[in-house]
DNA sequence: TAATATTGTTATGCATAATAACATAAATCA
DNA sequence: TGATTTATGTTATTATGCATAACAATATTA
């Protein structure tokens, strides 16, 4: 088995954050598996719990992400019924996200696991 | 503008690499978009020319990705003739993969503009 | 020689991410 | 005030990244 040079990438910031992400990621969708949730769905499970009230649009910039990509993600968090989706009256364009108590339990749930199963991960690393 | 509380989220280290992992990336995509080229075929033409000959299943492996993703890449390198496949005679199973002289030159090229990219980037920035 | 493993490939599916276009509603401006 | 512009959520579409199954050709092992 030859041995790769790959010095040159290891030059760059870029290449290490990639396999770093790409590790803790892995972990990350396994961790999460049980609980039906992806990194995406999970991600906003957290801040809607965290910010009940806030709406799609400040979501998906804090998110980082388009907000159409967003919709199918508060489509699929509303119909597990883990948040609800509310007019605002102020504002009948938008919709308030709140967790419902399934949500909040849930969050407490994937939070433990998260946080252990990442802990467990970096107990044998030096970044 | 109301302040979004995504402390929970910044407990975890896969958060931070993925924010940091955003931020770098998009620059590399502008940085390459010049040279026509994105982040895995750099990274297929940069290990190609560090390691000319080798063969694209030990490519797959340093670079992480499962080797029907590396046939495309490798297709394209091959069509905008920056990278040739050469049957491997005590192997004909596999290719050696080699930089064409307009491969090394645009690897030259690339290199400069990342590196500079990069070097700028991360000026602002205490990790 | 027969069974097994490896290399490159095609086809396929899922997750992530970006853009255009739109209806509804709010804000601005003239 | 009315007309224009802007914001929110949505649908549709596309591109990219990444994973698996299945296969033909070839090598290796038993």
């Amino acid at each position: 088995m030859t041995k790769i040079n790959d010095e040159t990438l290891r030059t760059f910031v870029g290449y290490h954050l990639k396999r770093s992400f790409n590790v803790i990621q892995s972990d990350l969708i396994e961790t999460l598996r049980p609980f039906d949730l992806r990194m995406l769905t999970y991600s906003a499970l957290v801040l809607i719990v965290d910010n009940p009230g806030l709406n799609q649009s400040r979501l998906s910039q804090i998110m980082d992400i388009e907000r159409p990509n967003l919709v199918v993600i508060i489509d699929e968090l509303e119909e597990r019924e883990l948040i609800t989706r509310e007019r605002v009256p102020t504002d009948r364009r938008s919709y308030a996200l709140h967790p419902t108590e399934a949500g909040r339990a849930l969050y407490r749930e994937t939070l433990d696991a998260v946080t252990q199963h990442e802990a467990k991960l970096l107990s044998g690393i030096a970044p």
